[in-house]
DNA sequence: ACACTTTGTTTAATAAGTAAACAAATGGGG
DNA sequence: CCCCATTTGTTTACTTATTAAACAAAGTGT
């Protein structure tokens, strides 16, 4: 059981310095002192050990009108790197950053990965990521893998898209690379970069619609993932009876109106086509294609179903949309916003994602930092526009 | 903000200590210390603080083989009450209890009040129940009131079956009766209950299924109840696209399937009746009423898709269904269960309510058990079969 | 030059936990 | 029947971390 002691005391207080340094830097000793209420003395303490972590540092002094000037303390982001990978269908995203989620690299490689190869391939992939880093003291701090299905953690335990269910890669990795390795759902990884850098809020839902839909759970500050990972698969609750066939062996899961691959496939069969591509119906619906607007129209209705279904269940502060559409197509969220203002008495906030496609990896640089720190990070102008 | 000091590791460990008597008691110094990993020491004086404060006491020796015996220590349960009341639409319940929900009376009385009068009525109708108690240290710790709506704590924001919103019953009654006051959705005490005396895990959902449908939700073993207090208002969610109109405004919303209202109204229409109490329809069913069988054939048919919803929406450790039918027609359950196999690939525990018509009452014990001692109360038998 | 402010450090006091020794209580074996 | 092993609970000496207050440092304005 966890018990009160001085060494947890010493920790919740200079984690409390920490983040104020991280979120609030640059800032003096005495100001972070009056913030959290922590006396003077206790502030220099825990700073002088902080430095010596080579966690924070001295920087000049600010230009203040009266009285001794103060020393300026900031984080230093710099002296370790996280590595974030999105585990795509068809492109694997690997992306390094500070300690701060600061872009130090992005690359894109195809994922031609089978189940025998995946492991070994992102191994190849992160060494050639890391390879183009400074050295730091702290070094890589952690790995962060979005997957597009469902986990526990290190393994993927379902995943309607690849075949790598099973796979031990955290162990692998964390072996290999010897640092802390997260596998994540990326709806998951998606809420948690959109609320450390944008919407910071204490209960945020972010729906992500891709080829799936799914929601990633923020509640008390905290991702809620449950039990099995399984929380906030949203794309298969049943939203119309009796509707159409879906491959979990329902019928009528939200996934089957109102994703991606829902959109795309009926919009290819209409035109009897051999595919299409986000980008193509994009093209289309601009070019006023009339199926093409049929569907988009049918795609916001089946989606303000989906977040009025989310706001009567979690009635959270925030809902953010994460979607292939809404990138490509900035106005539908206007559309969707009218759609749901008919449908609930009770209007709540639904924003459009702050990150778009790279929320992920921004998320889960977020994980990283968390993890590393022991201290959420909260970027500055994380307070965007919420109406 | 809040720091770590001194006063906050001897919270902790006295919450702890006190956790361990009230949920484990009796129980003597030494297995506490054993049990939370405090030194023997810190036990001793903060047991010594919790007899001071009339919390614990000392009761006679334990038989052990060896050794010296051990004091055994008990949560004085009986200094204090506990008064907790389900504000119902046609009848309004008040309970008393002593400080771990052991029953110490209860009455029904008939809810004739309006809004002008249901304040005072529920004065009258406390001080009714007060007077049959008698004297004890603490006194009257906390009224908890169950309402059919969505609370903000203090008020009623929005309840469909009666006319209180907006009417400051927790101010009211806790200027006059000098102790807390929470007022609180049945569906959350519900969970509460649920989870103190009957299933003691973490993530727990309780499906409230009576006029309308709610859900309480417990997610890291603390209630979410969203930011209005209007999480798990799942009879809107839409569950069937140009479906039923629903007075909230939208189409095919849960309650107009699988409430007992809907139930009920649609035997009613179809019998010819003026109206059918639940005892009255449970009657028809077990004499085999056909009309009977087709409609809770078709509850159990819509409650199974609003457990596979709430399953893949939060994937939580247990769901537990508490409503009129389940409560009259045992074998629901089964049915129930059966259904939603069918429908679950990755099966959840479904179970039926332990408390049925007193989990309110008691989910608003717990409510002020955790307020007054800081503690949550959890029943020593509450590890009822989960299968 | 001096008073006034503000920052950051030092000092003494206090609270609370820990480990280890000790006292109390008890049963069993010789 | 006495002594010892054993377990419980208390006491003592020590450590750690916070706090309040005094103090030193640094800078500005008159």
């Amino acid at each position: 059981m966890i018990t009160g002691s001085k060494k947890m005391i010493r920790d919740i207080n200079s984690h409390l310095v920490l983040e104020t340094v991280l979120n609030e830097g640059p800032v003096s000793r005495a100001a972070i002192s009056a913030r959290s209420g922590l006396t003077k003395a206790t502030v220099s303490a825990i700073v002088a050990d902080l430095i010596d972590r080579q966690l924070v540092r001295e920087i000049g002094s600010d230009d203040t009108s009266l009285g001794r000037k103060p020393i300026l303390l900031e984080f230093c982001k710099e002296n370790g790197h996280i590595l974030s990978i999105d585990l795509g269908v068809n492109a694997i995203t690997a992306f390094t950053s500070d300690l701060m989620g600061n872009d130090c690299g992005l690359k894109i490689f195809p994922n031609n990965y089978t189940r025998d190869n995946i492991i070994s391939g992102l191994i190849y992939i992160i060494n050639l990521s890391l390879s183009e880093l400074p050295e730091t003291p702290f070094g890589l701090t952690g790995i962060a893998i979005g997957v597009h299905g469902a986990t526990n953690g290190n393994e993927i335990i379902f995943a309607p898209y690849y075949d790598y269910s099973g796979l031990p890669f955290a162990d692998r990795l964390s072996e290999h690379f010897h640092v802390p390795v997260f596998l994540e759902n990326e709806a998951n990884l998606s809420v948690i970069g959109e609320k450390c850098f944008c919407y910071n809020v204490p209960n945020l839902i972010g729906l992500s619609v891709h080829s799936g839909v799914g929601a990633g759970i923020i509640i008390n500050d905290e991702l809620y993932t449950g039990i099995n990972g399984n929380a906030g698969e949203i794309g298969h609750t049943i939203i119309n009876v009796n509707g159409r066939e879906c491959p979990c062996g329902n019928h009528g899961c939200l996934e089957q109106y109102a994703s991606e691959r829902a959109i795309l496939s009926e919009y290819a069969e209409i035109r009897r086509l051999d595919g299409v591509t986000i980008e193509e119906f994009t093209q289309a619906y601009n070019e006023g294609d009339p199926i093409a607007l049929r569907l988009l129209d049918q795609f916001i209705s089946y989606i303000s179903i989906a977040v009025n279904n989310l706001l009567n269940t979690f009635n959270p502060d925030v809902i953010v949309i994460n979607s292939g559409f809404t990138i490509n197509i900035p106005e539908l969220h206007e559309l969707i916003r009218d759609q749901l203002k008919n449908r609930m008495k009770r209007y709540c906030t639904l924003v459009p994602s702050g990150l778009q496609d790279i929320s992920i990896l921004l998320g889960g640089a977020c994980l990283i930092i968390k993890d590393f720190l022991g201290v959420s990070y909260c970027a500055k102008d994380s307070s965007f526009k919420i109406d």
